[in-house]
DNA sequence: CGGCTCTGTCGAACCGGTTCGCCGGAACCT
DNA sequence: AGGTTCCGGCGAACCGGTTCGACAGAGCCG
């Protein structure tokens, strides 16, 4: 069933149906509807991979993350789900590709086989051979995240900066002096992950700025190693009354930490950071922390890119979000633990 | 840069290029080296819609799930990421398309466009209309999750009503007699999801035979909700000293609930169900439960989906899977807290 | 009434691969 | 030497759409 049978049995040349579909010639409303009906009759539907062909489009986006290894995160899921339903709104499809660098075989097959029109780029570094390869190819892209010179280039980011300065003035205007950061891990601060870097330098900088003493971390993707983290933390300055985290996977592990450590959130101890809201709720108490508005992201991440499918040269555009804190439940004036009117801590095991 | 201009080139045929890479026909090893010289130095890749459309096959595959409505599970993404490295591993790429129902415009996209060569289905319904019309087609798909009539179709599913049961029969003997259920949302069940139906079958039958007395919930994916169903658990039955879930999107409002419930975990009250391992482990206590292998039911789909693509005719097969109950530390005897000499619980506050 | 434009339709070429039938020449056979 | 076989390569048709140029006929003009 292909548009020469339609043709046939609506007894007109196959352009004509093509014309009618697509509106781009008119065609008599008699033919037209004709035309139509047996269109109805059979179900026909054209051929993607046929139309891409012959016009050059797959209306298709290519969604390049990195592969899972262990496993994604909540944020890369949320991604994903919004990229998908705003790329759904336009008429475009979703092609995953997992894929860490330029000369990736699913990298190669989205780009050199043409299998999509554009592309979306998630987990950027500030040195990223593959943005640097999509720019000199000039392939329609935008990326979720900034490279070190972002000029020139489409991008939806967050100011990591900004944010994770925002915790530390959070946490120093309560009183808090002594700081620690739990950041991605470490194969991905030294990859040059944009994340982990930006939010380490606006940790850095805010807490100098404030007069803090800090430790730095860098935390494995998962609960465990934020416990193992958290125990680090403590051993290395028990003094220590707060931390910022940017790794959402590890929150629940942190929290356990400071829970076999008899420390009380957010009593003796506070905790924000830069997490997705439905990881920040689902712990307890809830977080305090900048919202990573991964849908808004996404969204908009589509949003440029068809733009920019539509109108070739365009200038460059970008969007920069930096969400505000939302006050939760894990942060409190440092020096809580000196209430002595507090209930005895429950001592672990 | 198409074939052609490769087999001008290389000074042959074009229909010999094509010989040289599919090795369909033989070729000789001067000739095959000298078009292979030319393809590395002009970095040719065939153009996938051409191929798509010369031979009918697309190298790609479908993965079909629900809209997102709010957002989706951590399970969900554990599945999506699975089908997408096992596809990788295949040649395959993977089409995301988030369709609720059969005469959706997304999956009317896959299927009569023929974007796809199989699909994967997720979040299957006892009776749905989505499989229904597949195997009418007879469209290589394989499910994940299986209808109430399975016989005949492709699937890989989780035995929910057995994973209920033992969650069930651990609490029961643990001592437990009062025990709540917490199901997926309400809209869900109404549908007519699998999980939800099987697992409240198994949890209600194993609870009949250990004569338990027992409340069933539905809950909404979130921690809010999570937290709001445990008031209501503990306001219909204050007696209640156990909870069996299958809702992994709530737990962490469950958990909050119980501790501003003053129930400590798994002293007071024991917590467990069906969720997949990252999110029990995310929890403190981490949850007792039966972890769903997300990550190998997605290979398995795609396995299945693959031998069918290249089998066409095979006999329907399927997997189903019934991980054990993983012993982590939210179970415990009933009637724990009337151990005098346990240490003072803190009190929230 | 002849020449003009405008409208609706058709035929053919094209997109970039795959595949089938055929053929020329070398090698092997008797 | 003539016939058969085998090997390697070529040309053409085809997959199912889109698009361009051409054209027939109707309607309008002078």
């Amino acid at each position: 069933m292909n548009i020469g049978e339609i043709a046939k049995r609506a007894g007109v040349s196959r352009s004509t149906v093509s014309y009618a579909l697509s509106g781009k010639r008119p065609v008599s409303d008699e033919t037209r509807e004709k035309i139509q009906r047996v269109i109805d009759d059979l179900g026909y539907r054209p051929n993607a991979s046929a139309r891409a062909l012959a016009n050059g489009r797959t209306s298709t986006i290519g969604l390049v993350f990195p592969p899972a290894g262990n496993h994604y995160t909540g944020m890369q899921l949320d991604f994903i789900g919004s990229v998908v339903e705003a790329a759904a709104a336009h008429d475009y499809d979703v092609l995953l590709s997992p894929s860490g660098v330029d000369s990736d075989r699913s990298f190669q097959r989205l780009l050199g086989e043409r299998r999509v029109d554009g592309a979306i780029l998630m987990e950027i570094r500030l040195r990223d051979d593959r943005v640097d390869h999509l720019a000199e190819l000039d392939f329609p892209s935008v990326t979720i995240g900034r490279t070190a010179r972002p000029e020139g280039t489409w991008w939806v980011g967050l100011d990591h900066t900004a944010l994770a300065a925002a915790c530390v003035h959070h946490l120093a205007d309560l009183g808090h002096r002594r700081v620690a950061f739990v950041n991605r891990p470490e194969q991905l601060l030294r990859a040059g992950y944009e994340s982990a870097h930006r939010g380490l330098d606006g940790f850095t900088k805010a807490a100098a700025e404030r007069g803090l003493t800090v430790q730095t971390y860098c935390c494995g993707d998962d609960p465990a190693s934020g416990q193992a983290c958290l125990e680090r933390i403590l051993h290395d300055d028990p003094a220590t009354t707060a931390l910022v985290t940017l790794n959402e996977a590890a929150l629940g592990g942190l929290y356990r930490g400071l829970a076999h450590a008899g420390r009380h959130v957010p009593r003796d101890f506070s905790v924000t950071g830069v997490v997705a809201s439905r990881w920040a709720e689902t712990v307890t108490p809830q977080l305090t922390a900048a919202d990573v508005p991964a849908e808004e992201m996404g969204r908009r991440a589509v949003d440029l890119l068809i733009e920019r499918l539509d109108h070739p040269g365009a200038a460059p555009r970008h969007h920069l979000l930096a969400p505000p804190i939302s006050l939760r439940a894990s942060t409190g004036p440092a020096g809580g633990a000196s209430f002595a009117d507090a209930p005895t801590p429950f001592s672990p095991s």
